[in-house]
DNA sequence: ATTATCTATAGATCTATAGATAATGC
DNA sequence: ATTATCTATAGATCTATAGATAATGC
């Protein structure tokens, strides 16, 4: 008999473990089974917390856009300049990346997305946080005269969004092979430093 | 009883059944009984054809990455000037995408990745050789002054490569929702110009 | 008394094999 | 004669349910 815990912990620890499996193993590898296993309950005993598989994979999704969140703003937080805050936030993004490798994973499953549309709009929902986030942040840089004016702050925006994650996928495809969060900050100074120079 | 055809076109035919499944229900909606039935032979036939599944994904990736390939340097045949065949190259690539989703799902299928490290190899090659084609566009880019000569070329390669690369992210997360290649192409030309503004 | 966990199992898939059958090419 | 296809099936998983059991909290 596993050691008993209250709904609220096991559920967490489920998720937790959700998570692990997912970085290692990839969405596929994902078993009712394996979860139980790595939580240290019987594969049954995952019912009695998630009605269906699919509750699982939906809180899972809602963890990751909570907590990517609550590190955006966490990056904003007295920050001097928009254009330093624009530096925090990918930075921040491209760490939990780096840090919860499960998330890159998860979004590109497209067998997530076909079997499960909420899941897809979860994300994309994110996508679109994201991309508000840096809009509003670019609009501050060009008013401080810091980015070029004569570019729609979207945009740069999307501009700024594909750097991350274009990079997220060149490291996924390399098999998490170099410092995401590092090279991420080079070549952002880069991109920063000709957007500035474009004025 | 099915048409009979040569093993080689029918190896064919089912590789195409499988990008298109691909494409439809991710990687992991195509079992061998779905790859049958859209061929309209029975589920044990295809292993007539393919000793074992990863056969056929890897099967499907030689063809995936010989395609753009073969797309890349077609691309580059005949362009006035470096920064046109960037241009080219980057258009040729995100329409392959947008032309063939599946693509994009199979590069991201963590889970075949996990179960098929060869197939990640593949797919990484692919991503270093157009790394490289790009490389080699920016030096020439470079030399003839139409990109600034105090950054790298591998690291002005990177940022472009994130572009495609980045937006075929949101595109696939939103649904396929956009014109991938025509948005490429706006961004393309904005980063372009900074680049080029940069010098 | 409540409820988290377990045992046992149904039912749905999915890959892969063995051996039979029938179409093709010489 | 060769070989592409079919039928039938083994064996491995995987999700989910039903009902029993045991730990927790009052």
């Amino acid at each position: 008999m596993a050691i008993r815990k209250n709904s609220i912990d096991r559920k967490t620890e489920i998720v937790a473990a959700t998570l692990d499996l997912v970085a290692e193993l990839g969405p596929e590898g994902v078993t009712t089974q394996a979860v139980a296993g790595r939580v240290g309950i019987t594969q049954a005993g995952v019912f009695r917390h998630f009605p269906a598989k699919r509750d699982l994979w939906l809180t899972v999704a809602e963890w990751t856009v909570t907590e990517a969140r609550r590190r955006w703003s966490e990056a904003c937080r007295n920050e001097e300049s928009p254009l330093a805050s624009i530096r925090r936030v990918i930075e921040a993004h491209l760490q939990f990346i780096q840090g919860t490798p499960a998330i890159h994973s998860l979004i590109f499953s497209r067998e997530l997305h076909t079997q499960n549309e909420e899941l897809r709009q979860v994300f994309h929902n994110m996508a679109k946080d994201f991309h508000a986030v840096l809009t509003d942040l670019s609009r501050q840089a060009q008013a401080a005269a810091d980015l070029p004016g004569n570019i729609a702050p979207q945009e740069i925006a999307k501009l700024l969004l594909s750097l991350p994650s274009g990079l997220a996928t060149q490291w996924s495809l390399s098999g998490r092979s170099f410092d995401l969060a590092e090279e991420g900050r080079r070549l952002l100074e880069i991109l920063l430093d000709c957007l500035h120079k474009a004025r």
